[in-house]
RNA sequence: GCGGAUAUGGCGUAAUUGGUAGCCGCGCUAGACUUAGGAUCUAGUUCCUCACGGAGUGGGGGUUCGAGUCCCCCUAUCCGCACCA
C-alpha cells in the first residue's frame, strides 16, 4: 500500500467532488419554484426501476445528457424543472426480493438508498425535493385515483373525448341515448344496467383472452411478452380466459397516431409505436350465408338445423379485390360456427377448434407457416357477384383483429395464397399490374399483394386503378347498405390486473358482484402485510393472504366511511395494477409531489405544462411512452393535464453493451495461458471470460488474474513483449460475462467530471455502443491540463487569436448543445484548452467565461476553479457565455476553386465580393495567373456559400 | 415477410449539412524530462510507394464544376413488428 501525497496543485478530484456537491445541496442550487418570472423548461430522465444489481454505466448516460442539457438551460435564465424518482412497484422489485427472500418493500428500501448513493457521486442536479416513489401511499394515492376516474368515464366517439359515464347514464335514462340492442335501460335491474355499462368504462373488468404466465403467476399486458416469452424472466406465456381488468386504450387509438405529429420525436420511434397502433384503413362488408334447409339431406339427428343468422361481418383492406374471394375463413373462436356447419362436417369441425383452442401462443407462432384449416360446409353469398362461397375455419384468422372473419382473395393476399394452394381452392386474379393483362394465377409461385395497377375481371371497376377501385366499390357497398367504410387498429386494450403482491392495490369492491369505486376521500388503499407474499400458479392473488387490510377475515371491505353502508361488508378487489401504472402519470405528479388534495394542482400544472425533454431508451416505445401518452389524454379530457402530449422531446439514448475479455487457455495444459497475438489456431485453446476489472487497456494484470479464482492460482502465462494481451468480444452487459463496469470504480478512480465527460465523448447519445474504459485517460488529462490552465492565472491582455479561439469555442459549445451533441463539446473543450496552452495563454478574461461554459459537462472541477478565481456564487447559475459575432469575423474566406472540374486549387478571398471582383481576384492570384492562362474564361460562376468556377 | 436505421483509419468518432475527408481521443512509433510514475512534454501515425506520385468514406451506377453527404440498385449489420386480412 502506498500513498500519493498530493501536491497542492493537482487536480485533487476526491477532495473537490464531495465538497462542491455537499455545497450544492446547503444552497438547494437545483431547487425548482412553481413560481417564477423566468421561462420554464421541465427536463425529465426515464426514472429507474431500483433493482438489485445497481447501476452500472449504461444507466448514467441519459441522466448525464439531460443533466447538461438542464444545467445549460438554467444558465441560460430557465427556472428549470429537474426531479428523479424511483418506479420502484411493479414485477422486477418483486422478483428480487423472492429471490432473496426478502420483502420487496425492504429490498426496495435498500436498493432505493443503493441508487440514491451512486446517483449522488455523480453530481446530478437534480432536485431532490420532488422525489417521487410509486410505491409510496402519498404516490399511490393518486394512481388509485386516476383508475376511478378511468372507471368513470368512458369515451364519446362524437365528441371524441372522454366523458362521464353519469352523463350516459343519465342519457340512457332519459331515452335520448338508446341501448344498442333495443332493450330499455329503465326496466333492467342494476346488475343488467352494471353490465351495458362496462362495455363503455374506460377502465371496465371482463372476462378477456390473457397472456397468462405460469411461472409469474400473472397475466402479463401485450408489449409485456415478446415471441410467446415473458420478457421479464423469459418464461413461456399461454393464452388463457380470465376476468380481469383492462384500460380501453383502443378508444384513443386514433388520437394515439394523430398526436405523434405534433411531437419532436425520432422518426423511427414514432414509426414503432404506428407500427404498434396499426392503423389500418379499409371496408366492413356483410356477406350473406346461404340458407338451406337441410332437414331433407339429413340423417335425422340434426333435425332442427337451421341457419340462424342469415350474415356476418368482415374487415378488409382491399375492397376492390371483393371479385377475386374463393372462400371466406372464420377464425376457430367465431360464435357463429357451430350456427353455421353442416351436420357432415360437425365432428370435423369440433376436433379442428378444440385443437385449436389448445393451441399454446407458442405453438401457434412458432408454425405460422403451417397451413390448417376445416370446410364448414356452409357457403356464404358474394353481394357484388351473388357467387356461393365456401366458408372455411382456420386458426390464420385471429379472433381478436377485425371481426374474426375474413373473405380470402388468394390471388392477392400471401396467406390466402398459402391456404388456397394448401387445400386446392380456386384462386382468381383481380388485379394486374398492366391493364387488361392477366396471366393464370394457379401458375404463380406467390400472390400479388402489392397496392398498385389495375382491377381485372371485377365487373364494374375493371380496368380502373386499384385506388380508385377501391373507393368505387366502398361506395356501391355503402349504396347497398351491405357496408362501410372503417378504420381498424392492431392495437389492444391494456391488461390492467396482475396476480402479484408488490402493486398498488384496485380501489374496488365488490356489492353483489358488482364492483364499486372505493369512495375518494378513503384514498390511497394501503398495500396490507401478507404473511406469504409469493404469486400462486394457479393465479389466486397473493392479496388473498391478508388478514388485515381494513378488512375483516372474509377479505370484506371494512374502510369507515359515510359513504359505504356499514352494515354489511364487502370484499376488495385482490389483483393489484401493473408496473406501467405508477408510470404513467409520475411526471405529472413532479409539478406539485407534496400535494395531498389533488394529484397536482392546476397552478403547477399551468405553469409547467408538459415535459419539454424527455430522455430514456427506446425500448419503452411500446409500452411505458404508449400508456403514458393514453394516461396523459385522458387526464386532458377530463381537465387535469393541459397539454395533449406529455412529452414535447424525445432523446433516445442507446443501449451501452458490455465488451467482455478474454484469455486463452491452452486445451493441451490447463495451467497456460497465451496471449492473444500468440494464439495461432483458436481452436487449441479455449476463450475464458475474464473479469474486466483485471484488464487495462486489454492487458491482463496476471498477478490479480492469479488471485481472482482459486482453479487460476498456478496459472502460467505465454507473454508477447512482457504482456498479457487478451482478447474482446461485444455481448450484453451482464454480471455472467464479468463485463459489468460499475461507475463507483470509475468514479473512485478518475472522479465524475471526468466519467462524466467520458460517457459523452463515446459518441452519439442515441447510438447503441459498447463500454470501452480504454479511452477514458484521455478525457481525464483533458481535466488534469485544464486544471493546470488555471494554477497562475494572469491579467494580461489576450491576443486577439486568443479572443477568437474563446468566441469560437462558445459558439460551438452553444451551438452542440443546443442540437444535442454532446460528443463533440468535449473535443471543441479539448482543442481550446490545447491551444491554450500551447499559446501560454493564462488570461483570466479568456479563462473565467470558460468555466460556466463547461460546467454543464463538469459541474465540480469548475465550481472549484471558479471559487478559486474569487467568486463566491455557483458557476452552476453563471449565465451562459455569449460569444461576440465581431469577433469571429473573417479576414478572408478560403475558396477551393474547380477549373473545368479538373484542377482545382484554393484561394483566400475577402468576405463581401461579388462575381467580377471574385474572378479579378482570382486572375491576380499566382496559382489563378497560371491556371488561366491561354484561357479565354466566358464567366465565373458565383456559387452561393463559398464556391467559384470558372467556366471557360 | 413488413417497417426503421446504420456502414468513414488498428479502435471510438468528426466533417460548418453539397465544397481541401479523417477534427478530437484511444492505441501505436520515436524522442525529451524524471530517483520514480496510473505524471508531463515534443514529433509522427488512412493506405500503397525509398521517392515522385497514386488510391481512398461497404459494393455498383447516376446527378453535379464538385458527393462521406443527394438519387437508384445491391451487400452486410443492428433494432422494432410479425398470420393484424
Amino acid at each position: 500500500m502506498h500513498f500519493f501525497i498530493a501536491a497542492a496543485m493537482d487536480y485533487n478530484f476526491n477532495a473537490i467532488e464531495p465538497k462542491w456537491q455537499e455545497f450544492w445541496r446547503k444552497q438547494q442550487t437545483y431547487r425548482a419554484d412553481n413560481q417564477s418570472d423566468k421561462p420554464h423548461f421541465y427536463v425529465l430522465d426515464m426514472f429507474p426501476y431500483p433493482s438489485g444489481a445497481g447501476l452500472h454505466v449504461g444507466h448514467p448516460l441519459g441522466y448525464i445528457a439531460s443533466d447538461i442539457y438542464a444545467r445549460y438551460k438554467r444558465q441560460c435564465g430557465f427556472n428549470v424543472l429537474h426531479p428523479m424518482g424511483y418506479d420502484a412497484y411493479g414485477l422486477p422489485a418483486e422478483q428480487y426480493a423472492i429471490q432473496t427472500g426478502q420483502h420487496p418493500a425492504k429490498t426496495t428500501e435498500q436498493n432505493i438508498k443503493r441508487y440514491r448513493e451512486q446517483l449522488d457521486k455523480l453530481g446530478f442536479s437534480f432536485d431532490w425535493d420532488r422525489e417521487v416513489r410509486t410505491c409510496d401511499p402519498a404516490y399511490y394515492h393518486w394512481t388509485q385515483w386516476t383508475f376511478i376516474q378511468l372507471f368513470n368515464h368512458y369515451y364519446d366517439e362524437r365528441q371524441q373525448k372522454a366523458r362521464p359515464i353519469s352523463d350516459l347514464v343519465a342519457r340512457l335514462a332519459s331515452g335520448e341515448e338508446p341501448m344498442t340492442d333495443g332493450r330499455q335501460w329503465n326496466s333492467l335491474s342494476e346488475a343488467e344496467q352494471q353490465q351495458y355499462l362496462m362495455d363503455y368504462r374506460l377502465a371496465y373488468l371482463a372476462d378477456i383472452p390473457v397472456n397468462w404466465c405460469p411461472a409469474l403467476g400473472t397475466v402479463l399486458a401485450n408489449d409485456e411478452v415478446v415471441g410467446g416469452l415473458s420478457v421479464r424472466g423469459g418464461y413461456p406465456v399461454e393464452r388463457k380466459l380470465m376476468r380481469q381488468w383492462s384500460l380501453r386504450i383502443t378508444a384513443y387509438a386514433q388520437r394515439l397516431v394523430d398526436g405523434l405529429e405534433q411531437v419532436d420525436w425520432s422518426e423511427s420511434l414514432k414509426e414503432i409505436q404506428r407500427n404498434w397502433i396499426g392503423r389500418s384503413e379499409g371496408a366492413a362488408v356483410y356477406f350473406n350465408i346461404e340458407s338451406r334447409n337441410l332437414n331433407s339431406v339429413d340423417s335425422g339427428t340434426n333435425e332442427d338445423f337451421k341457419i340462424q343468422n342469415s350474415k356476418f361481418e368482415i374487415f378488409t383492406t382491399r375492397p376492390d379485390t371483393i371479385f377475386g374471394v374463393t372462400f371466406m375463413v372464420l377464425c376457430p373462436e367465431h360464435e357463429m360456427i357451430s350456427q353455421i356447419t353442416t351436420p357432415e362436417q360437425r365432428a370435423e369441425v369440433e376436433a379442428y377448434v378444440t385443437w385449436a383452442k389448445n393451441r399454446s401462443e407458442r405453438e401457434r407462432q412458432a408454425e405460422v407457416k403451417k397451413v390448417s384449416g376445416v370446410f364448414t360446409g356452409a357457403y356464404a353469398v358474394n353481394p357484388l357477384t351473388e357467387e356461393r362461397i365456401p366458408i372455411w375455419v382456420s386458426d390464420y384468422v385471429l379472433a381478436g383483429y377485425g371481426t374474426g372473419a375474413i373473405m380470402a382473395v388468394p390471388a392477392h393476399d400471401s396467406r390466402d395464397f398459402a391456404f388456397a394452394r394448401h387445400f386446392n381452392l380456386p384462386i382468381r386474379q383481380v388485379v394486374s399490374l398492366e391493364k387488361d393483362v392477366t396471366s393464370d394465377p394457379t401458375e404463380w409461385t406467390e400472390s400479388m399483394d402489392a397496392k398498385t395497377g389495375y382491377s381485372v375481371n371485377s365487373g364494374f371497376v375493371t380496368g380502373m386503378k386499384v385506388k380508385e377501385a377501391m373507393a368505387a366499390v366502398i361506395d356501391k357497398i355503402e349504396e347497398m347498405g351491405i357496408g362501410h367504410r372503417t378504420v381498424n387498429f392492431r392495437l389492444r386494450d391494456a391488461i390492467f390486473s396482475r396476480q402479484r403482491y408488490w402493486g398498488e392495490p384496485f380501489p374496488i369492491y365488490y356489492k353483489n358482484n358488482i364492483p364499486h369505486c372505493i369512495p375518494e376521500e378513503c384514498l390511497p388503499l394501503l398495500l396490507p402485510e401478507v404473511s406469504d407474499f409469493k404469486p400462486t400458479a394457479t393465479g389466486e392473488p397473493p392479496l388473498g393472504h391478508a388478514t388485515r387490510w381494513g378488512w375483516d377475515e372474509q377479505h370484506r371491505c371494512v374502510v369507515e366511511t359515510d359513504k359505504i353502508d356499514h352494515k354489511t361488508v364487502f370484499p376488495l378487489e385482490l389483483s393489484t395494477m401493473p408496473g406501467f401504472a405508477g408510470s404513467s402519470g409520475y411526471y405529472l405528479r413532479y409539478m406539485d409531489p407534496h400535494n395531498d388534495k389533488a394529484y397536482f394542482s392546476s397552478e403547477a400544472v399551468n405553469y409547467w405544462q408538459q415535459v419539454d425533454l424527455y430522455v430514456g431508451g427506446a425500448e419503452h416505445g411500446t409500452g411505458h411512452l404508449i400508456y403514458a401518452r393514453f394516461w396523459n389524454k385522458f387526464l386532458y379530457d377530463i381537465g387535469l393535464a393541459v397539454q395533449e402530449e406529455p412529452f414535447r422531446k424525445l432523446i433516445n439514448q442507446g443501449m451501452i453493451q458490455g465488451r467482455s475479455s478474454f484469455v486463452y487457455r491452452s486445451k493441451e495444459d490447463n495451467n497456460l495461458f497465451i496471449s492473444k497475438g500468440l494464439v495461432k489456431d483458436f481452436n487449441t485453446v479455449t476463450a475464458i471470460h475474464v473479469d474486466i476489472n483485471i484488464v487495462d487497456n486489454d492487458i491482463l494484470d496476471v498477478e490479480r488474474f492469479r488471485q481472482w479464482r482459486p482453479e487460476f492460482k498456478d496459472a502460467r502465462f505465454e507473454l508477447e513483449d512482457g504482456k498479457y494481451v487478451c482478447g474482446w468480444e461485444i455481448e450484453k452487459m451482464s454480471k455472467s460475462m464479468f463485463n459489468v463496469q460499475n461507475p463507483d470504480d470509475l468514479v473512485e478512480r478518475y472522479g465524475a467530471d471526468t466519467l462524466r465527460l467520458y460517457e459523452m465523448f463515446l459518441g452519439p447519445v442515441e447510438q447503441a455502443k459498447p463500454w470501452d474504459t480504454n479511452g477514458i485517460e484521455g478525457v481525464f488529462r483533458f481535466l488534469k491540463k485544464f486544471w493546470r490552465l488555471y494554477e497562475n492565472v494572469d491579467d494580461a491582455q489576450p491576443t486577439p487569436a486568443m479572443v477568437k479561439l474563446l468566441h469560437q469555442t462558445i459558439k460551438k459549445v452553444t451551438d452542440d448543445i443546443e442540437r444535442f451533441s454532446f460528443n463533440t463539446i468535449v473535443s471543441t473543450m479539448m482543442i481550446c484548452t490545447n491551444e491554450l496552452t500551447a499559446a501560454g495563454c493564462h488570461s483570466r478574461s479568456i479563462l473565467k467565461p470558460l468555466l460556466p461554459l463547461l460546467a454543464p459537462l463538469a459541474p465540480h472541477i469548475t465550481e472549484e476553479l471558479w471559487h478559486q478565481l474569487g467568486h463566491e456564487d455557483s458557476v452552476c447559475q453563471v449565465a451562459w457565455p455569449q460569444y461576440d459575432p465581431a469577433q469571429l469575423v473573417e479576414t478572408g474566406f478560403t475558396y477551393p476553386v474547380s477549373f473545368n472540374g479538373k484542377m482545382r486549387f484554393t484561394i483566400e478571398l475577402p468576405v463581401d465580393i461579388d462575381s467580377d471582383a471574385a474572378f479579378a481576384a482570382v486572375a491576380e492570384h499566382p496559382s489563378g495567373k497560371k491556371y488561366l492562362e491561354g484561357a479565354t474564361p466566358k464567366k465565373v460562376i458565383f456559387v452561393p456559400k463559398k464556391i467559384i468556377n470558372i467556366v471557360i
